[in-house]
DNA sequence: CTTAAACTAGCACATGCGTGTTAGTATGTG
DNA sequence: CACATACTAACACGCATGTGCTAGTTTAAG
């Protein structure tokens, strides 16, 4: 039997998706054309469209790409250990590998905002991926300091801590580290990365210490 | 002289305008275009750009108008005064009329939104509008917390407030605020205008109160 | 070498956009 | 009534988009 060339079809549409993610940077999940994306790619439309049907299917895939890539570089990053410095510092340390302070997380953070924009186009039936991970992080960093020690699976903390106060100053972190993010984007000209960076700490010195916490007066004389 | 018929050009963009509000409500400030603006409006475009010589006008012209619309039914509404329940209960519930919590709310947060993405694509040179309105508001919020008396004249809460525990938690609330009403509109699913209440009033709980402020200990035995 | 299948490149069509132009209409003064 | 002017409506052009279609090219089995 006759067999033509065989391509694979899922390393095809991975270089697709590291094209379309430059393009996401440059102009926004708006801007995930076919025309533009196989321009960037260096192909024609015809050739993009025997790996991805039409728009959706290509955004789709693009999306996830996008997930998996910030999923492997930001949590790793933000599991690496922290030695120096106070509890607040440490744990701001990790959240602001959250927060668009440089380049890098400024790209990260449009990755993000890509991921956010396709959800809320197309709700996801087992709620926002990308909310879940950010709130685990979150939940992890309050443990840490209220003096629990950080779970071994990654999957546990997915689930509400025991603690109701790290529950609740996990999501309150969580919805300030949004706001920040949110304001040092749209309104930089008002909050910029140093500010922000020093209304985290002053965030995270509001947070009540919890009982196992022998750290809670280490500032003081 | 001939003199042909006049048209009142401020009346007709004011017209205008509240066709382009309603399609910001429905389309985002994208769908703001001179074909879809005229036809909300039962307008030829050669009609409308009698008025508005092309989109940008036509865009800077909304967004002025959004803005003044916002700042009349907003700013009035969290100044009218409260007297029942606690402290909290009286800010949180001021801070809520800045929130998406029902329709009406979630359509002015719709228009913020939109006032907000322009200014990023065309930064104002006096600093953000929307952005130092909102400062003030919370400023004015946390100024109450901590027992000072509201301000006489409005354009004062413009200024930094002499504490500098209510600047600093002014800009806490004002960030976590925003990222609450992000939360509320992107991840609907994990953060519902319930439990967005409740983090406020968590919140609020946590403003360390001031000098001045003589119901500390109010819900205390 | 032949050939069937997979792949590639490009074109075509319909839609929607901003904007410029132009013919036609309404209006108030003379 | 006549007319100059403001206004209206419609069209035209160029551009970008999604998507369907088709002729040509490559590849590996027979």
């Amino acid at each position: 039997m006759n067999v033509p060339r065989l391509v694979d079809h899922d390393q095809r549409r991975a270089e697709l998706g590291e094209a379309a993610i430059r393009v996401i940077l440059r102009e926004g999940l708006a801007g995930v054309t076919v025309r533009g994306v196989a321009a960037e790619a260096g192909w024609s439309t015809g050739s993009l469209r025997h790996y991805f049907r039409n728009q959706h299917e290509l955004q789709a895939y693009v999306v996830q790409a996008t997930t998996d890539t910030l999923r492997r570089r930001v949590l790793p990053r933000a599991q690496r250990p922290r030695t120096q410095g106070s509890v607040v510092e440490q744990i701001a340390s990790i959240v602001e590998e959250m927060l668009p302070l440089d380049d890098e997380r400024r790209e990260e953070y449009a990755l993000w905002s890509a991921v956010v924009e396709w959800e809320r186009q197309h709700p996801p039936e087992g709620g926002s991926v990308a909310w879940n991970d950010q709130r685990a992080l979150h939940r992890q960093c309050i443990a840490a300091l209220r003096g629990y020690e950080p779970v071994r699976e990654p999957s546990q903390a997915m689930l509400p801590h025991p603690d109701a106060q790290v529950e609740l100053w996990a999501a309150l972190l969580h919805t300030f580290v949004d706001g920040l993010a949110s304001q040092i984007m749209n309104t930089p000209g008002q909050v910029s990365a140093g500010t922000a960076a020093q209304l985290l700490r002053s965030l995270l010195e509001a947070v009540p210490r919890g009982p196992l916490d022998d750290e809670s007066g280490r500032d003081r004389p």
